[in-house]
DNA sequence: TTAAACTGTTAGACTAGTCTAAGAAAGTTA
DNA sequence: TAACTTTCTTAGACTAGTCTAACAGTTTAA
């Protein structure tokens, strides 16, 4: 079955909700925030999608991926990152400008040209976020992580990933000499507000809470 | 101006039907036929074109592009063969299959991708067709050539080209051992039906006036 | 335990892109 | 030139995806 451009922009959402927000029940109106459309619209589609028997959903009940809708989901999870890693690594992007442009490819349909990239980059675990891509079968590689936030004084951590996509965010941190690999060492920790005295190769920075939130690191 | 997945299309193949018949006028009915649309529907769309001053166009009469269409069309242009190169190039496609995907890939919106593309490359001049690649500024190489067709008996050419681009032409050319910069001796011409006598490497095909006028070659 | 606040659904409208059916204009031929 | 054929245009309808405005159901909290 092939879907519309649309149709999978929802189902990713969907997904991507579920694994953020891990527990929480998916509602329309949060749905309808991550794509940037209105409820009513988001629940004309919901209709639709359940009709194709992409997702189960009773009225005014919880929305959830069908096995199909879910299989979908990864699919284009898995082009979105490989096409952001092939940017990243073959078109001299820099890491906050590929997901962009990654959301346009991730929607070409053809079996080939996701197998033969996948192959062509050599079958990456993980894309330029630190985020794991898929592979073939849907199956994603799971990294024990936490956030920088997370990490006690005078501990060593390495960088592995960030929760915020946002180039904002990106740009930001990899202005400060951070990014994917980088050895950290937490200095120091303010009680008051939670900033953090971090070390990064031979530079001292400090960083606030909402900053270390949105890093992953691992000891 | 962003234009849409379809009027983008709709300019490709306005700019294509204008070079491939030369002189011809192109009206509402071949260039839905060329859509694969119905004539109604080509025309809605030219009012549309008209309104936003991409083609000139008055009821009845012939359809040109304007400058900006033109433009932008050799814009769609310049991405669908650089796409079929890198496809062709990097991913180990055969040259029957690329121009499927390359529809798709040539409406992706991004500066940085073409030109880094291009760059990746190593800005080629022409496609695995044979076709040329408009550069940045939308200047193509004209390369001198004439169909097998036109080639007298007992003369040596090379193959530069198809004039035919569908997968079922592509593939039986291929079949055949021909190709880009294939050498090709023209061996006998029948009075009757112009099928060729042809030698190529240490085989020797006989091949269809229908064929030998989809074939480009330089001598 | 009821009122307020929040969340979700429906109705009706709009645009882009397509179609069919009908008819108008232009071109061709007897 | 009149008749026929072809090409082009219009009118009206449909789907996908979106919106606003209004209403209905659920949750929260006084
Ligand atoms: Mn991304
Ligand atoms: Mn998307
Ligand atoms: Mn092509
Ligand atoms: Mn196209």
């Amino acid at each position: 079955m092939v879907l519309t451009f649309t149709e999978e922009n929802y189902l990713k959402s969907l997904f991507k909700i579920s694994i953020e927000n891990e527990n929480q029940e998916v509602g329309t109106t949060t749905l309808a925030a991550v794509l940037g459309v209105k409820a009513a619209t988001a629940n004309d589609m919901l209709k639709k999608l359940k009709e194709k028997d992409l997702v189960l959903y009773e009225k005014y009940g919880k929305i959830t991926l069908s096995i199909v809708g879910r299989t979908k989901a990864i699919e284009v999870l898995r082009k979105h990152r490989l096409w952001e890693t092939f940017l990243y690594e073959k078109l001299e992007f820099s890491w906050d400008e590929i997901h962009a442009v990654a959301e346009q490819l991730e929607h070409i349909q053809s079996e080939k040209l996701v197998e033969q990239l996948d192959k062509f980059l050599g079958y990456p675990a993980f894309d330029p976020h630190g985020d794991p891509i898929p592979n073939q079968n849907g199956e994603m590689k799971v990294q024990f992580k936490e956030t920088l936030s997370q990490i006690p004084m005078g501990t060593n951590c390495k960088m592995v990933g960030v929760k915020d996509n946002s180039s904002a965010f990106l740009q930001y941190v990899g202005k400060l000499g951070l990014g994917i690999n980088v050895d950290i060492l937490v200095v120091s920790i303010q009680d008051y507000d939670a900033m953090m005295l971090i070390e990064v190769g031979d530079q001292t920075l400090t960083i606030s809470s909402k900053c270390s939130e949105n890093i992953y690191v691992v000891q």
